[in-house]
DNA sequence: AGCACGCCGACT
DNA sequence: GTCGGCGTGCTC
């Protein structure tokens, strides 16, 4: 990725400056998948809300919180609109400056409507979705009461009957009056209002209540926005006056009074440090009627009290003991020294941490960490699945303590607002956290660790389709701060970089604790056939049960779920087939007796018979996990067999299976690539990868990079505790580069060699990522004519424009396609796709600026089709 | 993406 | 006679 090429094309930035006197105008993003720009006026009661408001704005029928947005607005040809509120003080925006255009630089470069990238960067409950309340005002129901009886008299009835109530906004009032919104309550939500079961649907609700309110006949509250804010409570603070032990012990008796709880209460918050504030919540434990005792304290003046944020996660459990900071070694402390260097600097850089496995990056990361905080700033470590590396995160917290921050998905949507206060606050200076962390407010941002930076998981693979790691870059460059790229088998995008000079190389080779890698031994299955029930050669068994006989523990590796894949029937050949996907993606789950297809979720009971020509003897297909599973634990009598994939391991059971393994609750572990994710399993001397050469025959350029990756992290996890590692790589192609390279744990040579690969390939022949640019634009509908009328249309116009960039002159420049893509059919949806290559970004970029304006505002077609653009696509499928 | 409007089948 | 099916069009 060419990382500072981006930079100069940041979006121009322009303050949105108004003409004195002038209707005073803004942009606003709007949570809608919309690729447009919608502009208001700010009504002459309202302050001008900077770039990184949140507003609420009426929005066709309905009522929406968007975002303003720091370009200058621009008059809509039809009507214009009011802002109907502010949500943020001018002075303290949702969004800081460097978010703001954060998000406009990923709206621009990713082909992603605005409103969409700045839902990236708040809480889902801090825009969108509107739940208000409304509940009538006095005036309203007297409205309403005069309304519905005319014939009352008298001056409530009199005044009343001055205010004029249209059909429908006297049906509003009604339906509040029913609800019993009346005056003073807490009120109905404003969404159940306008979806009242069985009544016929007020028309433009949500722009009626706007006016009802502005008429002061109905009352809506501050909005979702405010309700829902992060948690505050009330902490208390021991002031100066009268501190105990001094000459002023008698007036401070006279104070406090005779209670001894009292007293007591007050040492307490007298033992905090100065400047801590102690919450009521931790006052309760000691002192249940903390309200009562303290109230004397506070009118003397001897504590102080304030609404504060309340601690997040009140019963984690502690972080671990500290310990001593292990010594580092001289690879180390050289990267180390390098990275403080340019923080010191104060510069924009970013480093590659190149380390195989068990060099001790996180050590690296930790150190840096720690000199950023002693500087009084903070950090963002992002990592491919947080709920995947627990170990990584109390790495920190047994660090850092409280000041980590841990954003996961698991948390619910009012702790995600809570965390997000605490670090905005700052309170919470060290973020770690999966991909959308790299939005984390922190304030004072100096550096961004991107941890198994190779990981396709930073790529978001919906909605917005941007890459955290791209994204960390561009942060940190617009904030001067550095980016740590860490991995043991660095993405070819990186390794380029360092090539190029844009990266910093850091290299660390050897590890700590002097312990060899594991010796790789690749067994060719052409001359050593697996077993057809285990999939084991006779040497991987061999190992395995020499490892278990000697007390150690064995994992084996299949990148395949469930029993088999598809039954074929033996009568006709006919495999069973999802019926909404292509491709062979049905797979057989023996625990449930149930045909699964991965792709699209749909599921089927087990057939007895073919179901094109009713032959009953069905065929299993390739083994998965599961059946492994079976087979081995058969096949290896007394040896302890556990599975983890998908399938037996979500949220809390994933942590189980690899505690039990972790106990040796089990001798052998069979899963997926979900085991190559950092986990430390210190019993594990011997990994075997049943088919190594597995996905190496995929329709994608990456094919080959993802295989040496994930063969190379997998082989990492052999040896990690005391004992030396071996690693089995069983596979159909021996002389693969990958599996060769993998083999000798030659990043590099393999680097060169894949790099060399990507030059020149291909129709027309151009330059593959990392060495040139793509973007991929997928054409996707239920109707085949429609969908390939689309992807044609579009087609002859991407073509049409890469001539144009050609004839300026840029010849490095081509689009291939459209073409199915190589996954056809997903959930009844036929796939079709463009792939537009360019050796430089800037032919590439103005070939999307001119398709996104022909793509329109929602990217759909008239027919059904959709048409979506994946800038820098992780994968081709 | 929502959401409303609009124009055709089964029901209180 | 209405409730409600989802086709089409709009949102500053």
């Amino acid at each position: 990725m060419a990382e500072d090429e981006r930079s100069e094309e940041q979006t121009e930035l322009t303050e949105p400056t108004q003409e004195a006197g002038a209707t005073r105008l803004v942009s606003v993003a709007v949570p809608v998948a919309l690729d447009q720009a919608f502009s208001y006026a700010v009504p002459p009661e309202l302050e001008l809300p900077p770039p990184g408001a949140r507003v609420v704005v009426p929005f066709g029928a309905r009522v929406l919180i968007g975002v303003v947005r720091p370009v200058a607005a621009e008059r809509p040809e039809g009507q214009l609109r009011e802002l109907l509120e502010l949500l943020d003080p001018p002075d303290a925006p949702a969004l800081s400056e460097d978010l703001v255009s954060l998000c406009e630089w990923i709206a621009d470069y990713y082909v992603a409507p605005v409103g969409e990238t700045y839902r990236l960067a708040l809480p889902a409950s801090a825009m969108g979705v509107d739940a208000r309340r409304a509940r009538l005002s006095d005036v309203g129901a007297a409205a309403l009461e005069a309304a519905s009886n005319p014939l009352l008299t008298g001056a409530r009835g009199q005044r009343s009957a001055e205010v004029e109530l249209a059909t429908h906004d006297r049906r509003v009032l009604e339906r509040l009056a029913e609800a019993g919104a009346g005056p003073g309550t807490k009120g109905l939500a404003v969404a159940s209002l306008s979806k009242a079961r069985g009544r016929p649907a007020i028309p433009a609700i949500l722009v009626r209540l706007s006016k009802l309110a502005a008429r002061g006949l109905v009352e809506v509250d501050a909005g979702e926005a405010e309700s829902r804010r992060a948690r505050t409570e009330v902490h208390y603070r021991r002031t100066d006056r009268l501190r105990s032990g001094s000459g002023d012990e008698p007036a401070l008796a006279e104070a406090v009074g005779r209670s001894k709880q009292r007293r007591a209460l007050l040492d307490y918050l007298e033992l905090q440090a100065p400047e801590i504030w102690t919450s009521i919540s931790e006052l309760r434990g000691p002192f249940p009627r903390v309200r009562q005792l303290i109230k004397p304290l506070l009118g003397a003046g001897l504590v102080i009290e304030s609404e504060r944020l309340r601690e997040l996660d009140p019963f984690a459990a502690p972080a671990l003991e500290a310990g001593e900071p292990p010594r580092l070694t001289d690879d180390q402390e050289a990267a180390l020294t390098s990275l403080l260097g340019a923080l010191e600097a104060g510069r924009f850089r970013g480093s590659l941490l190149h380390g195989i496995t068990g060099s001790g990056k996180t050590e690296v990361y930790l150190r840096l960490i720690a000199e950023v905080r002693r500087r009084g700033c903070g950090a963002i470590v992002l990592v491919p699945e947080i709920a995947l590396t627990p170990q990584l995160a109390e790495r920190f917290r047994a660090r850092f303590g409280d000041e980590v921050a841990v954003l996961h998905s698991g948390l619910t949507p009012q702790q995600r607002l809570d965390a997000q206060a605490h670090i905005r606050a700052g309170r919470r200076p060290i973020v770690i956290g999966a991909r959308s962390a790299v939005f984390a407010p922190v304030p004072k941002l100096r550096v961004i660790v991107v941890d198994e930076e190779h990981d396709a998981s930073f790529k978001q693979d919906d909605g917005v389709r941007y890459n955290a790691r791209d994204v960390a870059l561009v942060r940190a460059r617009s904030l001067d701060a550095i980016v740590v790229l860490g991995s043991a088998t660095p993405s070819l995008e990186s390794w380029h970089g360092t090539r190029e000079g844009r990266l910093e190389l850091l290299s660390l080779t050897v590890r700590p604790t002097p312990r060899p890698l594991p010796e790789v031994e690749i067994v060719n299955l052409r001359e050593h056939l697996p077993n057809r029930e285990t999939l084991l050669s006779a040497t991987l068994r061999t190992r395995l049960l020499d490892t278990v006989a000697a007390g150690e523990q064995a994992i084996v590796f299949l990148n395949r779920r469930g029993y088999t894949t598809a039954l074929s029937c033996q009568t006709c050949g006919s495999f069973q087939q999802c019926p909404d996907c292509s491709a062979p993606s049905m797979t057989y789950h023996l625990g449930r007796n149930r045909l699964m297809c991965h792709l699209c979720g749909h599921i089927e009971g087990a057939p007895e018979r073919c179901s094109s020509c009713g032959g009953s003897e069905l065929e299993h297909g390739a083994a998965g996990t599961e059946r492994v599973e079976v087979a081995l634990a058969a096949d290896l009598p007394g040896v302890r067999v556990a599975r983890l994939d998908r399938d037996t391991s979500r949220g809390r059971a994933l942590v189980e299976v690899l505690d039990r393994f972790r106990r040796r609750e089990a001798d052998v572990l069979i899963g997926t690539q979900m085991l190559s994710k950092g986990h430390d399993f210190p019993g594990v001397t011997l990994v075997g990868v049943l088919r190594a050469d597995q996905g190496l025959a995929l329709p994608d350029f990456r094919a080959t990079e993802r295989v040496f990756q994930l063969l190379t992290q997998v082989a990492g996890r052999a040896g990690r505790g005391d004992r030396p590692g071996r690693v089995v790589l069983q596979t159909w192609a021996p002389d693969n580069v990958a599996i060769q390279h993998a083999q000798r744990h030659d990043f590099e040579g393999f680097a060169e060699l894949e790099l060399a690969a990507r030059a020149n390939v291909g129709h027309p022949p151009l330059d593959n990522p990392p060495l040139g640019h793509a973007a991929l634009i997928r054409i996707s509908g239920e109707d085949r004519a429609q969908v390939s009328a689309r992807a044609r249309e579009l087609g002859a116009l991407v073509h049409e424009l890469v001539a144009r960039v050609r004839a300026g002159g840029a010849t490095k420049v081509g689009a291939h396609g459209p073409d199915d893509s190589p996954i056809g059919r997903i959930n009844r949806r036929l796939r079709m796709q463009i792939l537009v290559r360019a050796g430089e970004r800037g032919p590439m970029r103005w070939v999307l600026r001119h398709l996104r304006q022909a793509l329109g505002p929602r990217g759909r077609g008239r027919t059904g089709t959709v048409a979506r653009v994946d800038v820098d696509p992780y994968s081709l499928m």
